[in-house]
RNA sequence: GGUGGAGUGGCCGAGAGGCGAGGCAGCGGCCUGCAAAGCCGUCUACACGGGUUCGAAUCCCGUCUUCACCUCCA
């Protein structure tokens, strides 16, 4: 079975076909940096890494564009509100949203577009609109709106009709002929600071929203690229003027729109008036972000995934499980043939795990599969069934890698202890471990519990199999 | 009003006409000196009312509740 994507715009499961064979272009929108990043922000920049990681899993060169829009109305006034220039605003929040993508191991997108980058490709695009009748430019104003009129298909991404829109009631005030026009560029203000205003052939002004991401995606991608995603909450207005301008323009644009779910907080949207929002620095520590990671992954993209309390506890018992297989299986396939034999070069993904992700990136069905494989595994070393157990472990590392939530790779580990300060700890653990195991054997059970009791109180952890004592880290 | 969704066990969350996803929590058991971990078992649900069908959580009709977008939003 080959990936099968939810396309918005015809509603549809259709099969991922690459353009270009062996390549997919994504264009993700990005963030406004107005303001610091929440948990619906990173979930979008999550599920965008997950679909490039499965994507690169199967062979395909993906190129990822993820635009940040440092320019905008909100972008302004904020940072009057601050009392900072917008400039030093915007790329002050766009080192925050970095920091928090970079905290999920979310891998950096191919390329970072800035819409003030770009000022000389959207005033390109709005003079082939205006050239193409389109557009029009609101006289006596550097104003410039798009026509929806003109475009006969506009509503098409999300089955509007222009009757049913609820009116913009200021439309006739800003010079628009009809409600639905939008502007794709905004007359300079007397208000507004003046390097906030670029020149141009209508005057002296800065680009609309919507006008960016057409002119960016094509920078970058080419008039026709495979996938544009974004946030559902942008469907409409943005996606919907986005597609009508590009298309309008002469561009074939995307072949899939894929819109991610919303995170709510206990049912409700984050909101600024509401004060709900969960940013990013109230969940995001270093020593729970693969919670976090895990826990935004646990819904299918397309879903509402509500945040609750405690549903980052959940996920990291839900890691831990995972990593003590891990664990506990490399300790006991180590320095064995089933171990060697395993060609850990290659993901061996189980048949089911491969199914759900390639139904629309059904990672919720995916997990189950880790899940089960994880317990079998379990199963298969309790039974000393060591050919199996090594299967299990090959398919449990291919899964948690590709999902890139492996609790025992480098990244996630963190210890923040060098490996001499490791090798120190590690001597005198194993000297306690020693003398409680001889205690253990005099039947002095006192003085074994002790020695644990203190080691945990220490936060180490001590756990006895058959054979063997083992320690960890762990909360004490 | 228009558009697009959702209501699943104590909680989270898949599925979408018959073979009880999975995780977390709980309970019982195995293992263990005891723990921990692990395994096995158990609890086992589909908002409500009709209908279609041999069979419906899944399809159809109706009702209720709820979310998002239509203004900036990931």
């Amino acid at each position: 079975m080959t990936l099968q994507l939810f396309d918005s715009r015809s509603q549809s499961l259709r099969e991922l076909k690459p353009i270009k064979a062996g390549e997919v272009g994504i264009y993700l929108c990005g963030p406004t940096v107005q303001a610091a990043p929440h948990l619906g922000h990173l979930r979008s920049g999550l599920v965008y890494d997950q679909l490039r990681r499965w994507l690169e899993a199967g062979g395909l060169k993906v190129t990822l564009i993820r635009n940040v829009t440092d320019i905008d109305d909100k972008v302004l006034a904020n940072a009057k509100t601050e009392n900072r220039k917008w400039w030093e605003l915007a790329f002050f929040y766009e080192q925050l949203f970095s920091a928090a993508y970079k905290k999920l191991d979310i891998a950096i997108p191919s390329y970072e577009p800035r819409a003030t980058a770009n000022i000389t490709e959207m005033i390109e695009l709005i003079q082939t609109l205006i050239e193409k009748g389109h557009a029009y430019q609101v006289e006596g104003s550097a104003d410039v709106y798009f026509s929806a009129a003109s475009w006969k298909d506009y509503g098409e991404l999300t089955n509007q009709k222009s009757e049913d829109l609820v009116d913009d009631t200021e439309a006739k005030d800003r010079g628009k002929k009809d409600p639905r026009d939008f502007a794709l560029w905004k007359s300079h203000k007397d208000s507004e600071p003046k390097d906030a205003a670029w020149n141009s052939p209508f005057g002296l002004g800065r680009p609309g929203w919507h006008i960016e991401c057409s002119a960016m995606s094509v920078r970058y991608l080419g008039t026709q690229f495979d996938i544009h995603g974004g946030g559902l909450d942008l469907r409409f207005p943005h996606h919907e003027n986005e597609l009508a301008q590009s298309r309008a323009a002469g561009h074939n644009f995307a072949n899939f729109w894929l819109h991610n779910g919303l995170v709510n907080v206990s049912g409700q949207k984050m909101s600024k008036s509401l004060g709900n929002s969960i940013l990013a620095s109230d969940v995001l520590t270093d020593s729970n972000a693969l919670a976090v990671r895990y826990y935004l992954g646990s819904a299918q993209y397309r879903s509402v995934l509500d945040y609750n309390e405690g549903v980052l506890e959940e996920a990291e018992v839900a890691i831990e499980r995972i990593g003590t297989f891990l664990q506990r299986a490399l300790r006991r396939l180590t320095d064995t043939k089933f171990l060697d034999q395993l060609d850990l070069s290659k993901p061996s993904f189980p048949e089911k795990f491969t199914d759900a992700m390639n139904d629309d990136l059904n990672i919720p069905a995916a997990l189950a599969v880790l899940h089960e494989t994880v317990r079998e595994g379990n199963s298969s070393l309790d039974e000393e069934l060591l050919q199996e157990a090594a299967k299990a472990y090959a398919e449990v590392l291919a899964m948690v890698d590709v999902l890139n939530i492996n609790p025992e790779a480098s990244f996630w580990k963190r210890s923040g202890f060098s490996e001499e300060a490791m090798s120190a700890l590690d001597g005198l653990i194993q000297l306690l471990i020693a003398q409680r195991n001889q205690a253990r054997e005099n039947k002095d059970f006192e003085t074994s519990d002790r020695i644990r009791d203190q080691l945990k109180a220490v936060g180490v952890v001590l756990e006895d199999s058959a054979d063997s004592t083992h320690w960890s880290l762990g909360a004490s």
